[in-house]
DNA sequence: TATTGTTATACTCTATAACTATA
DNA sequence: TATAGTTATAGAGTATAACAATA
């Protein structure tokens, strides 16, 4: 219809994530979750507050996400023992599995969402992409 | 955090999309109204059937789009003569102005998107997202 | 008194199926 | 019997505020 890039941008977003979901479900992982589960197993064990704020979501979202993670068993919770308040959020030996499985289906959806493109154009696209959302 | 182009134009789609939704909701839009809206301006009134099949929703979503616009005095039904189960769907003079604003407003939303970009860029990065997604 | 996590509630968006009226 | 539109219902996702435990 338009080819605006706001629009054309919103309906690759909308591809690439039906994609991303499609690759991620057979490992039990929805991007909400996948996001925590990232964020745990790149930057290591975070406490619900600071996950919260590294995912830029509201810290009550954060409980049911990783109650998720640990009820099948990709996380766990963690009391800290300096701040008993406060419960740290660690990535499972299957979490790391399953995290280490998605980024691998993750780099599948995005070479067959760039297929029309040659590896210069893919670069090209990167690079424009980041400094636009900077 | 990752700079996969996946995960880039999901992000930006976000950004379109929030600036897009900040600019036409002083005109009492909301993106699936404009969307409505822009197709009966644009293409000219169509049933319900067919507005449906060109946004790609379904038909019972329609209805309650319609029916936000005709409240809001944007676009009205008319009964087909030719076929008295169709409702084809027209905007009103007032439809036509705010679908005309809200463009403009789309225009000046995509330019502050794409603010860090050189003209030469902003063409680019339209192609690329045009061929991408074809 | 402030902070961490939790629970409860409600609100938006959407998908689905049952229903009506016309053909 | 098939199609256009409508209504009702339920589900997912999320935002918000009140609450309990700990500092």
């Amino acid at each position: 219809m338009s080819s605006h890039v706001g629009y054309l941008t919103i309906r690759l977003a909308g591809l690439a994530k039906e994609s991303f979901e499609r690759a991620i479900e057979p490992l039990g992982l929805r991007p909400a979750l996948y996001d925590v589960l990232a964020v745990v197993a790149e930057l290591g064990p975070e406490s619900q507050r600071d996950l919260a704020a590294v995912l830029g979501i509201d810290p009550a979202r954060v409980v049911a996400l990783v109650d998720e993670l640990e009820s099948s068993g990709l996380a766990e919770r963690r009391v800290d023992p300096d701040d008993r308040r406060r419960r740290v959020v660690a990535p499972t030996r299957r979490g790391r599995d399953v995290h280490g499985r998605a980024l691998r289906a993750a780099r599948l959806v995005e070479a067959d969402l760039l297929d029309a493109l040659t590896p210069a154009e893919r670069t090209a696209l990167r690079d424009l992409l980041r400094r636009t959302v900077a």
